[in-house]
DNA sequence: TTGTACGCGTTATCAA
DNA sequence: TTGATAACGCGTACAA
């Protein structure tokens, strides 16, 4: 590999000049420049990344940690963060947290031992109070899916709960009554949201929330399953379940074929997330779009405009769910009462 | 950020001596070991990974190419590879090359600039040539579901003709005779592998390939779609079809429904892959296994064995595919002329 | 077993 | 507008 020093040699001029011309951030003379210019051509002259980052003291780098690499959820969001960065130069290092305390502190020193200029991070497990002692050391950081008193900022978040109104609110104006709810681990500040949104809209049609139609399951398809089992055991009668997401939603829709049940005839199922494979089910779910694509983008802006300078619109910091409609919902066959 | 510097004022002894503790390469005296730890310790010091890079000419990164970060299929193959590097300490840079022959290109160049120590490739648009050719530079590379000759050694391969084979054995062998069959873009070479698989089968019982009951489609669910729309159309007797991968299968699904087919029993259907939302379709989709996780990390393995010197075993290069029974095909309602 | 001194390939600060 | 030259933080011959 050449380096810039024997460019310089075959152009005739200083390091200095030579870093200039590649950098441009000085005024450099053209014809100097295209001497420059040629001799790194001549040499298939690439700079080397790592030198740079020691003299410059910026690794070029975004770690982000998220939760699982599989699934359908977090491929859609490394997908744009990846691109967006891509497109300014900089590279992305991945690492998996799995929802566990001490696996996403790892993650995060591990990223920090790496010298990443900024930190996307999808915590779930880890404390408010880590976070805001993380926020007082030296690499900034945004948070997705997740707020922080006094870093509201650098927090790029979903309306929860307004998410988990939406499908319940879809349910009711549909002429449902006796509606299952299938949450998420209610220590996940999303699922209780969510659950929160749940109970507003049932307030609001004047429904009373029952303890037996309540069920936590695990965000996993088994927990749906398990879930829709156990609230058809507590009341026969219902004729609508919403899922606090996708893949606990295939669970209950599995488990409620195995009841003998029609879908959406005898039961409906309001899912959330809008995963990639949420319309490849049977019947087609009906869901809540979490514009996760977009949220990364955002982070991914956050980052350009505060860390690299880079000069850039206002960051949008909380984005606003939506229901998707599809097949999986029909009015109830008789009103409940 | 305390330097190694500040250590070894701290603890009294040379910089190299430092060093030397950290690394622990090279033998030193148990007490000023302890010395220098001690002084790690209060200055909570950690190496400063660019430097070590520059210095040592490693960068302790692998740069990783797939055709997409969404979707189910490479989810699971980044996880097993993030995994195993993070074992061992190294990390992984990720770059999307969408099938897209100068994406790819561009994706490996991009990587390089990093200075990776090693890159897992897999790369579909590039030429043969092509990677011969990078194969004389200096960074070493892995291709996986790829064959080139001459770099048979660092090509971790699934039998896909084999894949082919077992699909349409499978429902020649449930009485099956008249059997669509969806591929994949045929400039793929895994396309035209399980392809050739699929004829291979037909022969072996005496089934006459058709060309009306071949589709070419796009890998995605919307070819699945338009693939089975065509096959029912040239042929409303088919009683099963294969389709090259999952999504298609999705895809055929749906539009077999749409024709008012009745899944099984009307139409069987096989797909390819076994992606992690096969099981939520319905009928839950019988298909082919591909084990791209273990696949993943038999390609880092490679990697820590022959880049980083690991102590291992011998790398598996090929791996056999096998078929998943679920509840997509059944026997035919009258067997075929 | 330990220390000295140089090299890794850039960027950045001063002068000129 | 250009050129020396000192960082950047660490690894490692070589010498002691």
């Amino acid at each position: 590999m050449a380096t810039i020093y024997e460019v310089s040699k075959l152009a005739g001029v200083s390091l200095a000049t030579v870093s200039r011309v590649l950098n441009n951030n000085t005024p450099v003379r053209e014809a100097t420049r295209l001497k420059v210019m040629e001799a790194v051509d001549k040499l298939g002259y690439h700079p080397n990344s790592v030198a740079q980052s020691l003299a410059s003291k910026r690794s070029n780098s975004i770690g982000i940690v998220v939760s699982e690499l599989n699934g359908p959820f977090f491929g859609t969001l490394l997908s744009d963060i990846e691109a967006a960065f891509r497109r300014a130069g900089k590279h992305v290092i991945i690492a998996a947290g799995h929802s566990d305390e001490k696996l996403e502190k790892e993650s995060i020193e591990f990223l920090q031992s790496r010298n990443c200029d900024a930190l996307i991070l999808h915590v779930e497990a880890v404390t408010d109070e880590f976070l805001t002692e993380l926020a007082a050391k030296d690499i900034p950081f945004v948070l997705l899916n997740r707020f922080v008193d006094g870093l509201s900022d650098r927090c790029v978040t979903l309306n929860n709960q307004h998410g988990g109104y939406l499908a319940t609110n879809y349910l009711l104006s549909h002429g449902h009554q006796r509606i299952g709810y299938i949450s998420g681990p209610m220590w996940k500040h999303d699922a209780e949201q969510r659950y929160f949104g749940h109970l507003r809209a049932l307030a609001q049609h004047n429904v009373n929330p029952q303890e037996r139609l309540f069920y936590e399951g695990d965000y996993h398809e088994e927990g749906g399953a398990a879930g829709l089992h156990a609230l058809l055991k507590a009341d026969p009668a219902i004729t609508a379940v919403v899922c606090a997401n996708d893949e606990m939603a295939a669970g209950a829709i599995t488990s409620a074929r195995e009841a003998g049940l029609s879908l959406p005839g005898d039961l409906s199922i309001v899912g959330f997330d809008n995963v990639n494979f949420s319309h490849y089910m049977f019947p087609k779910l009906t869901t809540v779009d979490y514009p996760i694509g977009s949220m990364g983008m955002m982070a991914s802006r956050w980052v350009l405009k505060n860390v690299y300078q880079q000069k850039l619109d206002d960051i949008q910091t909380v984005f606003e769910p939506r229901i998707i409609e599809r097949e999986s919902v029909a009015r109830p066959r008789v009103t409940a009462q």
